[in-house]
DNA sequence: AAGTGGTCTAGACCACTTG
DNA sequence: AAGTGGTCTAGACCACTTT
């Protein structure tokens, strides 16, 4: 039933979860591995393809492999998805809004996977696109599972919100779900993107998970998208 | 620089691009196609494993490689991506509401890769969800590429539109980038609908593209998301 | 029983990066 | 030169489907 290549795959994604291997970090050489997993070479390679297409794991060609690592390439090709009508995908510039811990609400603690009413951050930020505000992200996550997490840890990062998470929490972020309709703009959301309260913006909420399928983070994003569109491009790339 | 199992991949596209090995049936088995190739049967299975993996082949162990076939359930999974606020997935019910021929505008020539002002098919349908008109499709296809296409052949189709391209014109669509923003809607769109012209509705631009890259498809879509969201689900499956 | 794909082995040699 | 991943080979045996 379960083969051997799988069965490794799984013990490396314990290891990157546990923090066994850093972020950041290389693995073994696939020799070394192959002997310590007491399998051919082939069913190593094998195990660390897929880990290498999920974008858990990176290889290098004469270095080695390593555990993927949150930088700006890899949230705008993997996680941004908002580009200018003319397909110019630039980086955001952040601005944060608010920060603040509180308590969950039911439905946050069930996109969380949590129960009761659990204690959380939420952080609110507005993303500025070409000198104009486009996006206003509120987002939601577990005070346990970031515990210690301060506003200034936070305003005095280098990089991106999920390099943070990486680096101060060893929270590796690799997919998520969004779920996209029309909602009118809140008085918030209004404000944030230059609207007026009740026009309608783009509402998406992302679920992201980590390495080992646990949800790191819930967030809502307001787009206006008089100038922007979001952005879907199919996988292959032949 | 060109590997060996490259090359393989490019040849069994091109076969399936020219029709010589048809939709839904089976290729030589492997260690055959390993023979015909000149190369291992790993080599050869790592080519087919990487057109298995953009669902352009489809493996049955015990029974043989196949042409992937558009049916319902990969449509579902891989082009629809509208569902209920409670995730519920269901096939819509499609109305034909329109179906002529005529020149393609400088934008859809743009869109489906061609140049002057191509003749063109147009087609409006009305997909109806839990009873209720949700999205309100526009597509537009090159009269070239599906020479002879008529309203009866598309009324009385079994299956998907994609299904009829695939059986009718030998055209495999395998995937699609799209852009989504927010429009006011038009009068038809509004008509369609159920809403009032001006109503903020989601607008989905689509090229959809065949196993060799072409674009065989330029579709806009409008979706009333008050009912339903457009979802984007994560790649890998752990 | 025969035929198919699925997994695994134990190497070999090549391409690339680093010291 | 040494160490890394990238490609490829020529088998073996297993799991599944069909006849």
């Amino acid at each position: 039933m379960t083969s051997l290549y799988r069965e490794i795959k799984r013990q490396l994604i314990a290891d990157i979860a546990n923090g066994v291997v850093a972020p950041g970090a290389a693995l073994p050489n696939e020799t070394d591995l192959a002997r310590r997993f007491n399998v051919s070479i082939g069913t190593l390679r094998r195990a660390v393809d897929e880990l290498v297409a999920d974008h858990i794991l990176v290889r290098q060609q004469g270095r080695g492999t390593f555990v993927g690592l949150q930088d700006r390439d890899r949230f705008m090709f993997q996680f941004f998805r908002i580009e200018g009508r003319d397909g110019l995908r630039e980086f955001p510039q952040l601005s944060m809004q608010n920060f603040a811990k509180g308590r969950a609400t039911p439905a946050e603690a069930r996109q969380l996977g949590l129960s009761g009413t659990p204690s959380v951050f939420r952080i609110e930020n507005v993303l500025t696109l070409q000198g104009q505000p486009v996006i206003f992200d509120r987002i939601v996550i577990s005070a346990q599972l970031y515990g210690g997490l301060t506003q200034a840890q936070f305003e005095q990062r280098k990089g991106t919100i999920y390099e943070l998470y990486q680096t101060d929490f060893g929270i590796t972020i690799v997919d998520a779900d969004e779920r996209v309709r029309i909602e009118p703009a809140d008085a918030q959301s209004a404000q944030h993107l230059g609207l007026a309260e009740g026009d309608a913006v783009l509402h998406i909420e992302r679920v992201a998970h980590t390495v080992d399928g646990q949800v790191a983070e819930f967030r809502i994003s307001t787009v206006n998208t008089q100038t922007h569109d979001y952005v879907v491009r199919a996988r292959g790339k032949r």
